[in-house]
RNA sequence: UGGGGCGUAGCCAAGCGGUAAGGCAGCGGAUUUUGAUUCCGCCAUUCCCAGGUUCGAUUCCUGGCGCCCCAGCCA
């Protein structure tokens, strides 16, 4: 903007949603905004579902309105209750609260069913006998204009009896459906007499066996909205040439309200399959321990990862709500992650991969206690004691035999500083007959107690995490990459791809006691390690944490870089 | 050769006739008890392309080009 004083700055989480909602309110449209998530109940909700959540109930709250949680329910060969209940748990999780406003599309079949015989006392919808095939081929194709029925003029009388002979269950799945009578020669197929209702002799998650007729989603989706009384019915982009079916059905129906639909792009996001199909393939074969296994991109995956709700929608907001598709960086969540970890998440210490080390100088048999803060700029978090001994551990990693000048940790001759601890200095790595080194030789310089500084200014360059070798607690830590899945069709290649890259088993780490008894964390920071989860599926007494690799990789890669 | 959308930096994304917000990534630099964090600075003479209208166009018009969605009795 060039005239700042002038500029109209569209503060973060502004979108044309959020405008067209402002526009109607000022114009006095609405009482208030209803807005409502609806989820087919046929998988697990993945991240690509937060964002529509985020903003169905974002836009809500942001405008004083509600948000309705609606299963759309219409087509009981594909859905159960294990999702019925895992969508409510994982939607409560991310932070948001429909109150008592859950509802069913199965809430409204019998009203539905009502307005499908007003459509057809008006002479607009229609009962066809022809098979799927025949439908198929006389819809037409993009580029021809599909062909009237041979059922389409049939009398009202007619209809009626066939289409309640339909709902009570006397003809076989397939035989017949209602069709709305609208325009074969449409350019839009969806207004090629759309199917509003089909025979599915189907027991249904809670109606049962009641029905022998199921609605369409075309059909259920905008009186649904209507009967709740929902203001902006926000979808993602594919529903773009459903609006004038949308659109359609509310003008020709006795409707207690007059919703719009708005469109926006869905999420992609770059290494992350969000296809339900492929995800319930990698859960039915058993690539995968289930919906919630780490590795998967849904909700509850996530949250066995770790990763805190807040980050998830910071997420969501950083991304923006518009109408292009795009494929967003895994970076960029990763980000969120981060950011909230960052933030809020206590510090520990833990040693992935132990190398001994011997503090020559240090009073063999004796104990003393250190302070160590739980946060490194959150004193409210309060601090922890650390008992530090002769013997210890620190990371393979930060030692180096024969180390170039850019390595700052230790090698022979080199003092660091151990956090919260003291300086030391590496005297003779010990090495075992295969000439691998087993254990390291180290004095301590007691006048740098608590790791600070001693009286004649020396500095180090580096600080390490370390754990002491009389309390340390062994345990399992298991590292993912930050590949969710793979953009590839096939799922088989999918479950090596997972299996080979993204995740590594260390059974020999060692965390400081203070992890084992923090039971009540979700997410921890180790230190320099980066951010780890306990995994909220691991056994009491038997912390198991989960850790995506490359959520701070940085220090990783210089460390890498420097040892050449 | 049908209908509906979308094209602004490596990735998202504002912008609605007055001369390109913000975030991620990247790159410098300061601080630092973890090569992190934090902080500070840099990072599109140009908005898919070509014409046109206008004093002035990313914004309006025309014509191209590219990408996505639609031919389920799925949602």
């Amino acid at each position: 903007m060039a005239h700042a004083e002038t500029a109209i700055l569209r503060e973060p989480g502004r979108d044309f949603i959020r405008d067209i909602i402002e526009a109607d309110l000022t114009a006095g449209r609405h009482k208030a905004i209803i807005t409502r998530f609806p989820p087919e109940p046929n998988g697990y909700l993945h991240i690509g579902h937060a964002k529509s959540i985020c903003l169905n109930f974002g836009v809500a709250q942001d405008y004083g309105g509600r948000c309705h949680l609606r299963f759309d329910d219409t087509n009981p060969t594909k859905e159960e209750q294990e999702y019925i209940d895992a969508i409510e748990r994982d939607v409560r999780w991310l932070g948001f609260d429909w109150g008592k406003h859950l509802y069913h599309a199965s809430d409204y079949f019998e009203q539905l069913y009502a307005w499908a015989e007003h459509l057809l006392n008006a002479g607009l919808a229609y009962v066809d006998d022809q098979t799927q095939e025949e439908m198929r081929a006389n819809r037409g194709t993009l580029t021809e204009p599909g062909r009237n029925s041979p059922f389409r003029d049939r009398s009202v009388g007619e209809n009626l009896d066939l289409f309640r002979r339909m709902r009570a269950g006397e003809f076989p799945n397939g035989a017949r459906v209602l069709r709305a009578k609208i325009d074969m020669a449409s350019g839009n197929i969806n207004l090629r007499d759309p199917v509003l209702y089909r025979i599915l002799h189907a027991a249904h998650p809670r109606t049962g066996k009641k029905w022998s007729i199921y609605p369409s989603y075309d059909y259920a989706h905008g009186q649904s909205d209507a009967i709740e009384g929902i203001t902006h019915s926000l979808c993602t982009l594919e529903f773009e040439d459903h609006r004038p079916l949308y659109d359609w059905l509310l003008e020709n129906l006795p409707v207690p309200s007059r919703p719009r639909q708005y469109e926006f792009a869905r999420l992609n996001m770059s290494y992350t399959v969000l296809s339900k199909r492929v995800l319930t393939e990698l859960v039915r074969g058993g690539h995968v321990s289930g919906w919630d296994d780490p590795r998967m991109p849904t909700l509850a995956g996530l949250r066995r990862r770790g990763v805190p709700p807040e980050a998830v929608r910071d997420f969501v907001k950083r991304i923006g709500v518009a109408k292009a598709n795009s494929l967003v960086d895994l970076g960029l969540f990763e980000f969120s992650v981060r950011e909230v970890l960052n933030r809020t998440a206590q510090r520990r210490m833990a040693v992935l991969r132990p190398l001994k080390v011997v503090i020559e100088n240090y009073p063999e048999g004796q104990i003393e206690e250190l302070t160590a803060a739980n946060h490194p700029d959150n004193p409210s978090l309060g601090s922890r004691t650390l008992r530090f001994c002769r013997e210890l551990y620190v990371e393979r990693d930060d030692f180096m035999e024969n180390a170039p000048k850019a390595f700052y940790r230790l090698t022979p001759g080199k003092e660091v500083r151990l956090r919260y601890a003291y300086f030391v200095k590496c005297r003779a790595a010990v090495k075992n007959a295969a000439g691998e080194v087993v254990e390291l030789r180290c004095t301590y310089d007691p006048a740098t107690r608590g790791g600070n500084r001693p009286p004649d200014g020396r500095k180090v360059q580096a600080t390490l995490h370390w754990v002491s070798a009389v309390d340390s607690l062994p345990a399992e830590i298991r590292l993912y990459n930050p590949l969710f899945t793979r953009p590839d069709p096939d799922p088989a290649e999918f479950a090596a791809h997972l299996n080979a890259n993204s995740l590594e088993v260390l059974d020999g780490a060692r965390l400081e006691p203070a992890l084992a008894a923090s039971n009540t964390l979700e997410a921890v920071q180790f230190e320099r390690q980066g951010y780890f989860c306990r995994d909220v599926q691991s056994k009491p007494g038997r912390p198991v944490f989960n850790r995506t690799v490359g959520l701070r990789d940085s220090w990783a890669k210089a460390a890498v870089e420097a040892k050449g």
